[in-house]
DNA sequence: TGAAGAACTGAACAACTATTCAGGCCGGAA
DNA sequence: TTCCGGCCTGAATAGTTGTTCAGTTCTTCA
């Protein structure tokens, strides 16, 4: 063996790996999945189109792994607000408007990843990624339904339907497009949260106070939306 | 002018485009918007592929007529219910119900409607129809809220949340796949139908109650699903 | 420095599908 | 019955886009 690689070959290699996904990545926010098509992210990684296939094995791959990432992401996200909070109600509350915050931040890039169908292959993987953020709130849920917080129910079916409120309220088609300024952001986050606490069982009021202590940390994220 | 349209060929000519239409709509609801191909609806409907032109000026306008066909559809069935409950948070609660019978008794055609991306001018119609029945729901929110069961909201925000946790809750990619029986798919629709309750503030007791009544007449819908 | 192998290029290929159109078919009027 | 014009057919066309691969360039190491 008279080749080997040399730790700024590989280093090199990685650099491209990531650039590839972040022109991706790029392009899903400005186009939606349906913009993520090889030829054009070539170009924008700086790369020919054959060049994309030494580092995913097909579309579907890059899109996949596309996917994985930003789901990670957000889930990080919602596990570092959550587990800030000061109990299992104030956790939920955190951990919805984060979501939020965090969907209205990327409307397109969440479309894509959240809506748009792809080929089997992608929707495995994309579901595997849905899953693990719903069961992080279905668990938040959970928590505050053993802390006697909320009544008892199906948390998984719960966490469902609060994700597709959220998304659906800001970034599905139906969304209003007019969300431009920080504070009308602020509000469409804070009104959305309302409902989906409001929907688990929190009470009017208790719901109302929670929404207010979400307040102040996510409307910075917004800021650089 | 020798020729003109007998009655009969004006008969057979809208049978054959409603053929069509039907065709494309089985085609959806098996497989999806995906699935709606010309080639594939022609051969459904009975049809050479260049015959379906002659109905439709393209794919985007006969899916664009699909969509709002099916939209009609349900339009009429929401107002239906809402209209025949004795009062406005009844009416609310029959409203929703609807719509989740509705969806789940035909998931993957209400997915494809819902969802999928298609081209522009597509959107741009079904936008249109979702308003419809967002606007529809809003309208019972609203009654509901000036008759004082409700606290003051952002009613179309609200509807649009609304129409999003159903949705997702019952079509989505996170939905329960094991929704066969007509017993889970009561519980189904009357779980996702408490949680949109309290979403817009019905009170928790309340809501259990409006649940209730609204169980009957949609269970017989959904053995046909 | 030269040989060997890895990485890269980008044009060609392949698969899929909406759309067209020349030619055949059929129904209507006389 | 015959002629005419709209209706229908379905193979060919055209556009799009993922994927391949032969040739070129770059990197390593003796």
């Amino acid at each position: 063996m008279v080749y080997r690689r040399t730790h700024q070959v590989v280093k090199r290699l990685a650099a491209r790996r990531s650039a590839i996904l972040a022109a991706a990545r790029d392009a899903a926010a400005e186009g939606g999945m349906a913009a993520v098509q090889i030829a054009p992210v070539a170009v924008r990684a700086n790369v020919a189109a054959g060049t994309v296939y030494r580092y995913f094995p097909s579309k579907a791959d890059l899109i996949s792994e596309l996917i994985a990432e930003v789901s990670r992401d957000e889930l990080a996200a919602i596990r570092r607000a959550a587990d800030a909070a000061p109990g299992p109600s104030s956790a939920l509350a955190a951990a919805v408007t984060t979501v939020a915050v965090h969907t209205l931040s990327q409307r397109k890039l969440a479309w894509g990843i959240l809506a748009e169908p792809v080929d089997v292959d992608v929707s495995v993987s994309r579901l595997a990624s849905r899953r693990e953020i719903a069961g992080e709130i279905a668990g938040r849920i959970d928590a505050a339904v053993r802390a006697g917080h909320l009544p008892a129910q199906d948390t998984a079916l719960a966490a469902t339907a609060l994700l597709g409120a959220l998304h659906e309220a800001l970034v599905g088609p139906l969304a209003p497009d007019n969300l431009d300024d920080s504070a009308k952001l602020r509000d469409a986050v804070q009104t959305v949260t309302l409902l989906a606490l409001r929907a688990v069982g929190v009470m009017d009021a208790r719901a109302r106070g929670l929404v207010v202590q979400q307040t102040v940390v996510p409307a910075k994220a917004l800021v650089g939306a």
